[in-house]
DNA sequence: AGACTATGATTTACGACGCC
DNA sequence: CGGCGTCGTAAATCATAGTC
């Protein structure tokens, strides 16, 4: 009767806190180029048109649903800096 | 300036390693919570207080423990049955 | 010193929920 | 209703610290 057997899934610890959709988008980095150009337009303006975001989506190779994203992404980033950094320098 | 603001920034990837007591505070709510490892923003608050680190890198630990802890339960058996006896034995007085 | 591992931080991608 | 907003998070990845 040895029973070594890890745990993965059947006793207590309670691992119930799963997540994950089989159907989500595995992460893919994105280059350079395209970061270097997102982070040029979210300069210009935090918040996209619907026609800048299909130019932009265009020009880089990216769906429009990954450039709003990107776009909520960075503005939440901002807002995070702001919060652990409150004064200038 | 804007060099020196850039580097502040970057410097938030050169990070140090969080102290023993940080660390232990954390692993201690971590493993008393296995059923549900999620601190409220009150409770992060009061752990970055006491691990003297801040809210953000609260939830940072937190994320990266959770996946790593499910990602290999039996490397982290060890510690979890440490933890598990260390606030038995609290618990107990 | 160099390879390898641990760990904290950042980057994509969503789900949940809100507002218009 | 539909679509975009924020918030919190998963998961992958990055970059460096720590260890052997």
């Amino acid at each position: 009767p040895a029973e070594t057997k890890v745990d993965l899934d059947p006793n207590n610890p309670a691992s119930n806190w799963l997540h994950a959709k089989s159907t989500r988008k595995k992460r893919c980095p994105y280059t350079k180029h395209q970061t270097l150009e997102l982070e040029k337009e979210f300069l210009f303006n935090m918040y996209l048109s619907r026609d800048r975001r299909y130019e932009v989506a265009r020009l880089l190779n990216l769906t429009e649903r990954q450039v709003k994203i990107w776009f909520q992404n960075r503005r939440m980033k901002m807002k995070k800096c702001n919060k652990d950094r409150p004064k200038d320098i | 300036v804007m060099i020196l603001r850039s580097r502040f920034l970057d410097a938030r990837r050169k990070r140090r390693n969080f102290s023993k007591q940080a660390t232990e505070i954390l692993n201690e709510y971590f493993y008393s919570h296995l059923s549900n490892p999620y601190p409220s923003e009150e409770a992060k608050e009061e752990l970055a207080k006491k691990c003297a680190i801040t809210v953000s890198q609260v939830s940072n630990w937190f994320g990266n423990k959770r996946i790593r802890y499910k990602k290999n339960i039996g490397k982290f058996q060890e510690e979890a049955n440490l933890y598990a006896a260390k606030t038995a034995v609290t618990a107990a007085q």
